[in-house]
DNA sequence: CTGAAAGCGCTAACAT
DNA sequence: ATGTTAGCGCTTTCAG
């Protein structure tokens, strides 16, 4: 293990001063073109790579940026991680990822990990549980902009990027009620977040506006997988008014919906229609193919960077909510 | 934007150095447990929070690991990643994640900074195209470990934890015959990486011990998502000699052949049975459920995890090869 | 058991 | 245009 390559090994072998070659390397201050053509050259012939762990000690701030989600796993999370990564590439920053399993507590441990990194900015997606944001005034007082993504806490006064869950609900439930559905069930997440909140109040609007009833027994809620579907919608068939359409809280929920609805004669759509949320891959494997409402993690991603590298680059804690517009895509559910 | 606490702040408080202070917080060295507790004490009061940006670079090494992956969004990876930061996490390890986006090139690059990162360690599952492990070579010279996982390349001297993919082909294909199959096609994609043509290996094999003929017909290749499982399949149906089971090399491309032949009167598994790679939750979706074979992830995080560990602690590169034997998970399909 | 000294690699500020 | 000085926060080494 030879010692790596540092700038004053460069400066050594010139025989100038190593402020020169860091100056030189980082295209900063007065140094001669020729000067810093020779150093480059030097640099990377030695096989310099800069120390960021020095520079970024010196410089107080890493080029990490930090994104915490609930979980990895789900398509939507991982998409826009990913998508993330790729983006904050291109400007030169790095990303560390951290999951906080729906647990605020794990969540807070995270946040207080990151004021250690001296990270850049952080975007988050808090948990299900997570109602203030008190556990985030830390980065505030070490000036680390933070951006909430999907999920912010109910009362922030950081930036955030938000889908329109209210229409998306609403869109969905009248998309169904256009193609004749009159009894539309709803099942929701034991979730108590807001945009599941926001999700059940267009679908109640919706019922209102078209002049259809509401009613407690057609709402549902519970689970987070294919099995919950499937589940619910069995007790959802078994009532004496069943329902002619079920507007899922997600799409693995919908699926299971579908796969009951089919195991135990029902058409969809003829007999009941189904729609679910996020365009996850996955509503294109079943059958039929499940209609979804859309919310644009392409959309997201710039939003919420965009919204993050301003505050980096002014320096300054910003407000500032964007809202994403879903969009239904029709397949063959409705 | 008040400047951090640091130990020589809880030092001055208490009237005591900041080494003192530095070792107490660390339980190392010398200190008398009255001492310790007060410091302790005064830290957390003060709210003290280690740098690590100055740890790091003090040690010259941070605590994060580094996990390169072609693509975050394939559900194989998605699971892979949340799992390995779980059980990073309980050692005190961050994580942070790179893709490479099959790209070799880029693949490089994300090697040469990690370096700049000091990095604890690697793991890494690399581009189909990822012949050499040169560019990892860099790594060994900064004495940092790094461990593969799923695909390695062709010749390495590095630690790595494998799938006995032959194995999983072979099952799966012997699978089909036990089930009365005579006439299996294979639909690989169009990667060249070792991991695909053991694959094939097992499904040639699988034929040749049971007496059946292999025909180059009988193999397709080329893409890597549904709808190219749509097409192949169509392909495949056109052929004089059809095939009555199908062997693909991804469950994504499993199901797009479902698809297709539900679409077109082809019953499954009666006319042609189905088995996929990856245990893909999508493979739920689909109906029939997808048989698939499974390679179990748990595994190849404790298993990567292990062999990364055990070279941080002990200083040393090493090279030891983890084989995980697949499982054919039963379904509808076969 | 505690303190003092020194330095990791880099960069901002000032001097030449 | 280049060099000098100084120090970021921490930990290792050596003294007391």
């Amino acid at each position: 293990m030879k010692g790596s390559i540092t700038i004053k090994d460069v400066a050594r072998e010139l025989g100038i001063h190593h402020v020169t070659v860091s100056r030189a390397l980082r295209d900063t201050g007065a140094v001669k073109q020729e000067t810093r053509d020779l150093i480059k050259k030097k640099a990377s012939e030695l096989g310099y790579k800069p120390n960021r762990l020095a520079q970024d000690f010196r410089n107080k701030r890493s080029n990490v940026l930090a994104v915490v989600v609930p979980d990895l796993r789900p398509y939507f999370f991982a998409k826009f991680v990913s998508d993330f990564m790729e983006i904050a590439k291109e400007v030169g920053y790095s990303v560390m990822i951290f999951q906080s399993g729906e647990k605020p507590g794990i969540e807070k441990d995270i946040i207080d990990s990151l004021i250690g990194y001296r990270v850049a900015g952080v975007v988050a997606s808090v948990t299900q549980d997570t109602v203030h944001e008190s556990h985030f005034d830390i980065l505030k007082e070490e000036n680390i902009p933070y951006v909430f993504f999907d999920r912010a806490p109910e009362q922030t006064e950081a930036s955030q990027v938000l889908v329109n869950n209210f229409k998306g609900a609403y869109d969905a439930v009248t998309a169904m009620i256009q193609s004749g559905k009159k009894r539309i069930a709803y099942i929701s997440t034991h979730y108590k977040h807001q945009i599941f909140r926001d999700r059940l109040a267009g679908y109640k609007q919706a019922l209102k506006d078209n002049n259809l009833p509401f009613s407690d027994k057609m709402v549902v809620e519970g689970g987070f997988f294919m099995k919950d579907g499937f589940h619910h919608a069995k007790k959802l068939m078994e009532l004496k008014e069943k329902p002619d359409g079920i507007l899922a809280v997600r799409d693995e929920i919908g699926i299971g919906v579908i796969k009951y609805l089919k195991k135990n004669g029902f058409r969809v759509p003829d007999d009941v229609a189904v729609i679910g949320f996020d365009n996850d891959p996955m509503g294109i494997a079943c059958e039929p193919e499940l209609t979804t409402v859309q919310q644009s993690i392409p959309s997201m991603v710039m939003g919420s960077f965009e919204l993050l590298l301003t505050q980096i680059r002014s320096s300054t804690l910003s407000f500032e909510k964007k809202i994403i517009e879903p969009k239904i895509i029709f397949r063959g559910s409705v």
